[in-house]
DNA sequence: TTGGCTTGATGACTTAGATCAATTATTGAG
DNA sequence: CTCAATAATTGATCTAAGTCATCAAGCCAA
């Protein structure tokens, strides 16, 4: 747990890399100049790599910082009281992780490695301050937020109204579309996450996603190894999903 | 639509307000200098009343102000691309509408009120640069908004993992922590929305929560009369709802 | 390489809640 | 106040998805 490293760095190769790092685009999509960059830089630590199945943070921990995934995936997730896991997200490269927890002081979920992840940790206190001095920065984060808002409320709409083949193409599109964000093939991809967690989430069980998986592969929308998916048919998922995967129907970029 | 008023005030009783506003304790949990309040107060336009009815903001447009309820009831929905409605939420005094269109800039949303309602307009750009001036205003809205990440991911839990009976309960007793915080009776209280509204809302047919309210009189957990509900067996209706009816587990003030 | 363990696929059956249909309350416009 | 329109209740079916059970396929440890 604790960092041998004395000044709380993972790897001196690690530190000062926003400017370099591939997700800045995406983690910071702001112009900061680059001393702003920079200053932002002094406050993030880098953590060695979290093993599959490693937490980053327990439900009920006080809060003290938001991570950025580098590498990896993580799940968040609740435990209930009757004691079952529910998963409340699936956080990719260049995605924010804790912002639940700002308000109470406490993270109301736990989060956990899917595969080996690498984080940057970013001390939310001194987010915060930085924030006051650096508007864009402030901007961002009222973005980030506000985005995330969004996003979960499109996550009800899709719990609440639909079906089992619109969850499952929802999801599917969902991560092609944050593959594609990211430099990556929008439509062939491998899923980090188990089947049951696929169903967890989607609020299903788990045998209804091998079943609709295996009938979208019978009829020719998308292909199914294991864990690597391939979407065939881009148009005819997307009409199945309805409109909008994403937060706003309307796309501004 | 067009406010006659030529400060662009509703009412120049209304103006200045904060401070004397039962809400302020909720809207601005927290120690604002009476200097500050004042500052806040300036940018704020008391709006007149929306009828029964009437938008507040349209899903798609432009994005400039967030909003605050004085008195009545917002729903907040989508249209899906099936046309259908889909409610994300309902908004009670003393609770903040619109931070879902910080991020592209454009409501993602549209909020009706579902009786006479007075809101508070809150431009976003003014509060954002007031929030650089004032730290505690800013970590306020952080909070807030980190709340209503919170919230939403609870109600994605609902959603999820509930069966009609934990949701309408889950349903009624958010009612009732919310009407108990603004000091108003927690047991005692009238829907300002329909059974309709409240099926959409739960992911459920209004058949369903009709029976599912119907049963829960004859059980003698609550009292219904329409739109009033009377409580009548809360740590019963807790049971049933199981944990966490709020977002986290565990209670900080 | 084997054998135990987890994950995924598939079939048979059950069920919670949707849908359809009919009836009774409420509401509100004139 | 009256009557149409709308909302809510209640009952009778129907069905999508859950549950249970079994089997196949990976996968790692020894």
């Amino acid at each position: 747990m604790a960092i041998s490293n004395s000044n709380n760095r993972f790897n001196s190769k690690l530190t000062s890399q926003c400017q370099n790092c591939s997700l800045s685009a995406l983690c910071l999509p702001i112009a900061l100049a680059d001393e702003d960059v920079n200053r932002l830089d002094q406050i993030i630590e880098r953590k060695r790599p979290l093993k599959k199945g490693e937490m980053l943070f327990h439900q009920g921990e006080e809060f003290d910082s938001v991570f950025a995934v580098r590498t990896g995936t993580l799940k968040t997730f609740n435990i209930t009281n009757s004691g079952e896991e529910q998963i409340t997200g699936f956080y990719c490269p260049s995605e924010l992780v804790g912002l639940s927890g700002i308000d109470e002081n406490h993270y109301p979920v736990s989060a956990k490695a899917l595969e080996t992840t690498t984080v940057c940790e970013i001390p939310f206190s001194h987010l915060e301050q930085l924030s006051s001095q650096i508007p864009s920065l402030k901007h961002q984060l009222f973005r980030l937020m506000s985005r995330k808002i969004c996003d979960d409320q499109q996550m009800m709409v899709l719990l609440g109204k639909k079906n089992a083949d619109e969850k499952v193409a929802s999801f599917l599109l969902n991560l092609s579309h944050r593959f594609k964000k990211r430099g990556y093939s929008a439509t062939s991809f491998r899923l980090s996450m188990s089947r049951g967690e696929i169903g967890n989430y989607l609020g299903l069980a788990v045998e209804t996603v091998s079943r609709v998986m295996t009938r979208f592969q019978k009829n020719g929308l998308i292909d199914v190894d294991g864990k690597e998916i391939s979407i065939i048919n881009l148009p005819e998922m997307e009409k199945l999903v309805g409109a909008a995967g994403e937060c706003a129907t309307i796309e501004h970029v």
